[in-house]
DNA sequence: CAGACCATGTGGTATGACCACAGGTTACCT
DNA sequence: AGGTAACCTGTGGTCATACCACATGGTCTG
């Protein structure tokens, strides 16, 4: 549309054809690609130039690649979108393109709706699948023993799957896959922020005890208090580690690039 | 966590070092990365490795390069999160990873929320900045002449202009380009399904005045009725260009990959 | 002083050469 | 005949080199 680039690189070239072969469906998930050679002489470009497609849709999470030979090496398409929101999220966090508030007011959004969506779902008598959120659920409660340290890291990577798990409970990949992202791009100042609590081991009580809640609420069917409890539940965690949101979203924060 | 891979790629090498500089603010938006040559010989590894890392930063958004000499060229940090978004969803659709209806129901969760947002701060007398977005209704109005025809291409980019402009309005940048990356993605589907409507011209004039009621009711400070004409606008457009999500989220939709 | 020229350094690309790896095949020995 | 070791082949991973097009800035020239 911008009309300003008549010379496309070639990289690109490789990346709309491989493109165009997924949209007109000769290219399936668990489909090999023709190997990195084979692309780059049948594109007519370089091999480097089709390894840089490669890597770009390796992290975007469609292809994975093994060496030797066999079934299971070259360049396999899947449609895994977690890992490349996450390094899409996290890098951009990282380059002060996203604001840390406003990636929390983000999750709040989401995760509010998905509670809702779940207990509209069970009110309807269309019972979603809660039994991966519950697995989790014991596992995160197995896990601090009164002898050992609570471990606030593992404890945190459970409470990601978790609400990822409730997520993929209402069949949005989609939504999953951005929790996902917006989740792992914070992840470093949520285990920061854990120095920042009175007491880890009254918190991680209380989160647990939340997310009985959370469940109970969407098991209830009253979407208004399954959106609630997810919403307290969050707010409280982000106020008490030190980074939450401003009390109110879209007042005047500063500059942050130009 | 996996303990798996002792040995990263070269490019992750790159790529982890191009973050860590993000991260502790040696490599701020604007500067410039050293050269593909310089980079290759500090990190003691091959040209083309930077380079396939330097792909991925470009297609997330995080830089952008330019051939010759002088200030602009070279690789230079940026922070545009809404191509990386675009790219990382329209090619998890092309490659099933992501359902169209997942996409639109998620835009639906985000959007009916923007508006819900703006609304409740207009009623908080914090009057968000919407004149981005009605200068964009102003070009919608006056483009489609009678004598000419309609152009919905160039209608449907402007309404993805108009409702990106809400998301900005609210500040919130995580938002605003998951909303494009979200559009783009189902954008093949949007123009095609102009060909399913009755009459372009009727439903561009729907739209039109639905985009006015957005705006007025986000400025009569009623969050309820911003989220509802929202949710109205987009979920009857797309039931009339036939793509619609299905009537409840999470119901089976059959398998879509293994 | 103005304009043409070229030296320099940038990304963009192609090519060739290796390496480690993993599976399949073959040959060999028991 | 069976099992096992060796090797052959093709994969991605990496590097080095050599170009190209390009844009700037300095220099030379009129």
């Amino acid at each position: 549309m911008t009309t300003t680039a008549p010379h496309t690189r070639a990289w690109q070239d490789v990346l709309a054809h491989i493109e165009q072969r997924l949209l007109d469906g000769s290219l399936l998930p668990g489909d090999h690609l023709p190997s990195e050679r084979t692309l780059a002489a049948d594109l007519g470009v370089g091999r480097s130039s089709v390894r840089e497609a490669l890597r770009v849709l390796e992290v975007l999470g469609l292809l994975r690649t093994h060496t030797g030979s066999g079934p299971e090496s070259g360049a396999i398409i899947i449609a895994r979108p977690s890992g490349g929101m996450s390094s899409l999220m996290r890098l951009q966090v990282a380059a002060q393109g996203f604001r840390v508030e406003d990636v929390v007011s983000t999750r709040l959004i989401l995760e509010t709706a998905v509670a809702g969506q779940l207990a509209e779902a069970v009110a309807g008598d269309r019972m979603p699948d809660l039994l991966p959120a519950l697995e989790i659920l014991d596992a995160m409660e197995v896990a601090p023993q009164p002898a050992e340290p609570p471990t606030p890291t593992e404890f945190l990577a459970l409470d990601a799957q978790f609400h990822f798990s409730l997520a993929m409970a209402t069949g949005n990949e989609v939504i999953a896959a951005t929790m996902s992202g917006l989740r792992s791009s914070i992840e470093s100042y949520s285990t920061a922020g854990v120095a920042n609590l009175e007491s880890w081991a009254a918190t991680s009580a209380r989160l647990m005890g939340e997310h009985r809640a959370i469940i109970a609420a969407i098991e209830s069917g009253d979407p208004g208090a399954a959106r609630a409890s997810v919403e307290g539940h969050i707010t409280q965690y982000y106020a008490e580690a030190g980074f939450g949101r401003p009390e109110h979203p879209f007042t005047p924060k500063g500059p942050h690039h130009g």
